[in-house]
DNA sequence: AATATAGCAGACTATATTAGTCTTTGTTTT
DNA sequence: AAAACAAAGACTAATATAGTCTGCTATATT
């Protein structure tokens, strides 16, 4: 698989869609239907992001995610290291110190410091995690805003009341099903 | 796994050490036992270093490798783009177009041009290749060179020496082996 | 010419990670 | 009390990586 994984997209793709709404959490399962992706995958993600303090959880029934900051305090860095946890680029095995001249023993010059192919690789990786940590949530949800129909923002917000006002009030149907 | 794999690190350690050896070449055995790495894995990384135009090979009893031009002219992102086959960063699973209320139908607008998440997984990852491709492996060999004791070259030197001047003489011992 | 040593290709195994499901528990609103 | 939520964890399936082994062809040395 690549190295950044499914769960990190969908991850962004959900808090994308948190950005503006501050005051109507929104569960996990709305925003999987909302997308078209696995629920029971997305709810293994935000218990990430609530433990990294990008969301905010709240129980019970109108209860869901928000973002526990301004999306422009939130970056895409925050978020891959939320989710992956971390990972390094590269894993270097050590191979310097195995060189059959050193018949076992390696000389301390050659364990001393960094791996010059690691350091390389380290080097490759915070150009990666520089790339990410320059771009904020608001700023790509700024960018897809401009690009957006009008009307999309209004139909989203819609489907969300929709799925809120058939919440407890009838049955666990969604509004958008034909009322009796 | 790290995105930068293990096949890759072995492969930029046996190249470093084919750097400045013009007219001697490695088998792909000797460059794994001079580093205590699996010689039959290494056996599969070479050929994809000779498609690369990397390394060129000679078969038969004095074969080996040598590095196929100007290690200044050999980058670390050729090497990983050899090995690896330029992988992707990430691999965008195109959630934007499976919004619920396009209704399984997005207009256009939503799925023009390149997804504003992938794009900024892109940049990332033109950051990581920009990073790889301005390391030489002349550059990295140097670095490692002015690092080493003075001896180190003519013991490694001496040790594929004796492999070599071991072969056909008389058994398949390397000349490392005590003589009759 | 014979032989050992080389590259190369492909089948094979083991292990780790990822994507995804399902169940259980506890909390909160209605 | 019932429904809707979060959260934790066990579980499965698919894929990728690391590594081994076998067989084939080519070639330099003897």
């Amino acid at each position: 698989m690549a190295h950044i994984t499914t769960s990190v997209e969908y991850g962004i793709h959900c808090l994308l869609l948190l950005v503006g709404n501050e005051d109507r959490p929104m569960s996990s399962r709305d925003l999987a239907e909302l997308q078209g992706v696995s629920a029971s995958f997305l709810a293994k993600i935000f218990p990430k992001l609530e433990k990294a303090g990008i969301v905010k959880a709240s129980e019970g029934v109108r209860g869901g995610y928000l973002l526990a900051r301004p999306a422009d305090a939130i970056t895409f860095l925050d978020i891959v290291d939320a989710i992956e946890g971390a990972k390094p680029l590269f894993d270097c095995q050590e191979v310097r110190g195995r060189c059959a001249v050193f018949g076992g023993d390696a000389p301390d010059w050659a364990l001393d410091g960094v791996c010059a192919i690691h350091a390389v690789m380290l080097q490759a990786e915070k150009a990666m995690r520089d790339a990410l940590a320059a771009q904020t949530l608001s700023a790509v949800a700024g960018r897809f805003g401009r690009k957006a129909s009008p009307a999309f923002f209004s139909e989203v917000s819609t489907w969300i009341d929709g799925r809120l006002t058939g919440r407890t009030a009838k049955s666990g149907r969604p509004a958008r099903d034909v009322p009796d």
